[in-house]
DNA sequence: CTAGGGTTAG
């Protein structure tokens, strides 16, 4: 049982209970019958399904509540599940759970039809694991579940921390119970399948194996393809859909336009809205929502900033969007006053909206703003900071060249710094030439993660930056010698609706070929220009002409050369980045906007970089 | 009494 989260309910009930049990002790004095006549007992069923239907609130819950007990109606099956359901619909499930398992009831009586709703209810609650245990009891009270019963189930399990432990289990259940041909049942598979890790498979297999899909087996299908990362796939899976006729709704276009939002595709996200126009798609909270998130992901702020504007309603998502996609652009003041402007329309700001605005300080450089914002979580809103918030303002000092500051918060800090807020510090002592506290930290770190590659990078950066040659090429051998290896550096950029995807030294594809000599070509047209190539970047011990083409050979150098190549002059480039980019590709980028006379936008692992006439928006700090 | 969907440090 759920623990009573609300005390006077347990003395109401007992109140109530024990009025009723002197009643029946008398009654059984009396010889009485305990059932009352069949009409009367109709019109008292009659009077509480009525009762709860014009509930809105818990007090009238509660309310409701008592006169079943007085009743007599708490083992009525049909008032069980009307209160079952009303009270889950006020997310007031203890109510449900304390009434339907207290000792005056009799679960003898309880039918499928109740459990289903109990188990529906559970499914939606934060108690999702126990909607799998009540399925159990009804197992083992031998009541046999039907279709309704599998959907329930699977969300919950789908909900759960590990679903890959029951959720084949629950599958099999399907199975023997004959409900897995069921149309509601294999798209809520297709679902459960695809929150396991690694699972889009099974569920892609549940999925191939439909003699008859519906708009919502391909929503699965596709979300669960984003959930999974795989956001190339779902884009995929979304055309082969509309070749197949199925006509997508409101939350298939949620579903893709986060996979938008995920490959920073901007042609692909501007399609899908004049798509939502075109359809007359319902623009709903979640669908504008998404859209907006997706626009500014991809890098146009400003339509995302119409979009939300011309909102008919807003929920504190569709402000903190706003917020973050600000932060992400470096469009600090900005943020903030949206930030000001949520809290006079009179929403409470969250735990995540504080990440955005915290984050937008750092970005921005704003110091005292970000301080006052996280002095306020706890005071004015009493929001205990999490590592999140803590690792905001750690890059908020290291950004601003305050390493000290830095260090003394994560001392200062009420939880274990995890390795996130390492390598903020290591990158901050890099920048602002700490090195020996950049080492120091490192070493620590490197015993915690051994075989997290981008640790070495980060050390060999400290080293080169240090010129300790030596020391750098130790650490090249020992990731060598480990099979550790670097994540390789990866571009994308979108031209004529397909997606191009560019890794680092990726030399050997003979298609870019004329890519090759492009670049190269660039680096001669910069070097004119009066670029000098930042050669510390390159992890490798090689001399310096071959550290120039490994410079060439990164990965937004390919897509910018492929996008000079193919695209009309002066056209803005767009790039989406998976890792930070680096301090030679930066420097190169804003000569490159210089002496091509091109806008490039590249979205990094962190935030928006707008490159235009030789300078950068990140006014270099990034 | 059925299914699929929106924001989260670097």
């Amino acid at each position: 049982m759920i623990p009573n989260k609300i005390p006077y309910l347990t003395l109401q009930v007992h109140g109530v209970s024990s009025e009723h049990q002197r009643r029946r002790r008398r009654r059984r004095r009396r010889r009485e019958p305990m059932n009352k006549s069949n009409s009367k007992r109709r019109a008292a069923e009659q009077h509480l399904l009525s009762l709860l239907d014009t509930c809105d609130s818990i007090p009238k819950l509660h309310q409701a509540q008592a006169h079943l007990l007085k009743l007599g109606l708490h083992s009525n099956p049909l008032v069980l599940t009307k209160f079952t359901s009303t009270s889950s619909s006020l997310s007031s499930l203890s109510s449900s759970l304390s009434l339907l398992f207290s000792p005056f009831s009799s679960p003898h009586l309880y039918d499928s039809f109740l459990f289903n709703t109990l188990i529906r209810s559970l499914a939606h609650s934060s108690f999702n694991l126990l909607a799998i245990s009540y399925f159990s009891l009804m197992l083992r009270r031998r009541l046999l579940p039907n279709k309704f019963t599998f959907p329930f189930l699977l969300k919950a399990i789908a909900a759960a921390p590990s679903p890959h432990l029951l959720g084949p289990q629950a599958h099999a259940a399907a199975i023997k119970f004959t409900f897995a041909d069921d149309l509601f049942v294999r798209n809520t598979l297709i679902h459960m399948y695809s929150c396991c890790s690694g699972g889009f498979h099974s569920a892609r297999k549940v999925f191939d194996g439909m003699p008859k899909t519906n708009v919502v087996s391909w929503s699965a299908m596709i979300g669960g393809y984003v959930r999974s990362g795989l956001s190339n796939e779902a884009v995929a899976l979304f055309r082969e859909m509309q070749v197949s006729g199925v006509r997508p709704d409101e939350v298939t276009v949620v579903a893709v336009l986060s996979a938008c939002a995920d490959l920073g595709a901007l042609e692909l996200g501007h399609w899908i809205k004049s798509f939502v126009e075109r359809e007359r798609i319902p623009k709903t909270l979640p669908l504008c929502n998404a859209l907006l998130d997706a626009l500014a992901k991809c890098g146009d702020i400003d339509g995302a900033l119409k979009v939300f504007v011309e909102m008919p309603e807003r929920s504190i998502v569709s402000w903190t969007s706003v917020i973050d996609g600000l932060a992400m652009h470096g469009r600090g003041r900005e943020a903030v006053a949206v930030f000001e402007e949520m809290r006079t329309a009179g929403i409470v700001p969250d735990d995540v909206a504080f990440i955005g605005v915290l984050s937008a300080c750092s970005h921005a450089g704003m110091v005292d703003d970000g301080r006052h914002y996280f002095a306020s979580m706890k005071s004015e809103f009493g929001i205990e900071p999490k590592i999140q918030h803590c690792g905001c303002m750690v890059d908020l000092f290291s950004r601003a060249g305050m390493v000290e500051q830095a260090m003394e918060f994560v001392q200062s800090m009420p939880m274990r710094p995890n390795p996130v807020i390492w390598r903020t510090l290591i990158s901050a002592c890099r920048v602002h030439g700490k090195f020996e506290l950049g080492e120091s930290i490192t070493r620590n770190l490197l015993k915690d993660e051994p075989m997290h590659g981008s640790n070495y990078v980060l050390l060999s950066n400290v080293y080169a930056l240090s010129r300790r040659w030596e020391k750098k090429s130790e650490i090249r051998k020992v990731m060598s010698k480990q099979g550790i290896k670097k994540v390789p550096g990866c571009s994308l950029l979108e031209f004529n609706g397909e997606i191009h995807e560019f890794i680092a030294g990726d030399e050997l594809h003979s298609k870019y070929r004329d890519v090759f000599d492009m670049v190269e070509e660039m680096g001669r047209k910069l070097k004119l220009a009066g670029y000098v190539p930042v050669l510390s970047e390159v992890l490798l011990d090689i001399d310096e002409e071959d550290k120039e083409d490994a410079l060439h050979q990164h990965s937004e150098k390919l897509a910018i050369a492929f996008a000079l190549l193919k695209t009309a002059p002066r056209t803005t480039i767009r790039i989406v980045k998976n890792l930070r980019v680096c301090a030679d590709c930066h420097l190169a980028t804003k000569f490159i906007s210089k002496v091509y006379d091109r806008d490039i936008v590249v979205r990094d692992r962190n935030r928006f970089h707008h490159f235009k006439d030789g300078l950068c928006s990140c006014r270099d700090f990034w």
